[in-house]
DNA sequence: GTGATACATTTAGTCTGCTAAATATATTTT
DNA sequence: AAAATATATTTAGCAGACTAAATGTATCAC
């Protein structure tokens, strides 16, 4: 209960997200994705054709960050970028084929990682992680 | 205990990890430094004078991301860069004045963050969830 | 309808990360 | 002693993420 263990929840945090990251990320270059395009194609995936902005919101980055994964996701044929009809600032990003094709592939990916990240962890156990997590992620707004 | 419960757990993880990584850069920035340099530092604070290996060992991270690290710190005069004597090829890093005294107000920033996740947390779930991290953060070896 | 303001995106430049390949120094083998 | 190998670091180039400033388009007020 000292600052011992307060500084360490801190930091095992950082590390456990850091390594899933560096692991998540070798395992999608597999399929030729980098970590955190595989956010953005899942906007896709529940809602093609939405803008930039609102892929801002949903990825919970800034505009600038949406600019560069979208351009590099165009460049490899997994996206295309079309401007508005009504309103000319506003780009709509859509799949394409290769794009739509990646679903299966990264859900099985994501299932792996998080059956790595959670073994040993009875059903239970991971319902109060899911309701710890919930209070930290409040904690944070 | 469906595909959706672990589903988001992973997620949440990411969307914490990230948010609290955001907001302490925001916060490191006030005294100079950027989110993941205030942990370098740290190393330094416990044994200065280590090599550029030792760092990366401790931080986890690989040689040209130190590299980089330790370039933009002595810019920013935090740190200095001396070859070894014995072993030409290794170089090590010392903390300037200006970087000893960076101590004191980044375990503030340390504190403030944890006490903001952790808010309304109790000892014992403190304890607890100290317990899930570090098997969580063994599974992912 | 012109001018001010708001909004969406891009550009330029910074950081932490990574990999692959180059460089420099040490050590080991033959 | 020369050649091969190992080790430490750097360089170059890519990714996500950021800020600040520029560009282009809409809208709103007068």
């Amino acid at each position: 209960m000292n600052n011992q263990i307060d500084c360490d929840i801190r930091q095992s945090l950082d590390k456990i997200s850091s390594r899933m990251r560096r692991d998540y990320n070798e395992s999608l270059r597999e399929i030729n994705l980098y970590v955190g395009q595989d956010n953005l194609l899942c906007r896709l995936w529940e809602s093609d054709g939405i803008t930039q902005m609102q892929l801002c919101e949903h990825l919970k980055c800034e505009p600038p960050t949406v600019t560069n994964m979208v351009k590099s996701l165009e460049q490899n044929g997994f996206i295309s970028r079309k401007r508005d009809q009504q309103d000319a600032r506003v780009m709509r990003i859509y799949l394409t084929e290769k794009g739509r094709d990646l679903q299966a592939s990264v859900k099985l990916k994501w299932k792996q990682q998080q059956d790595k990240l959670l073994h040993s962890f009875s059903p239970e156990e991971r319902l109060a992680l899911r309701d710890v997590m919930d209070r930290m992620e409040r904690n944070l707004y």
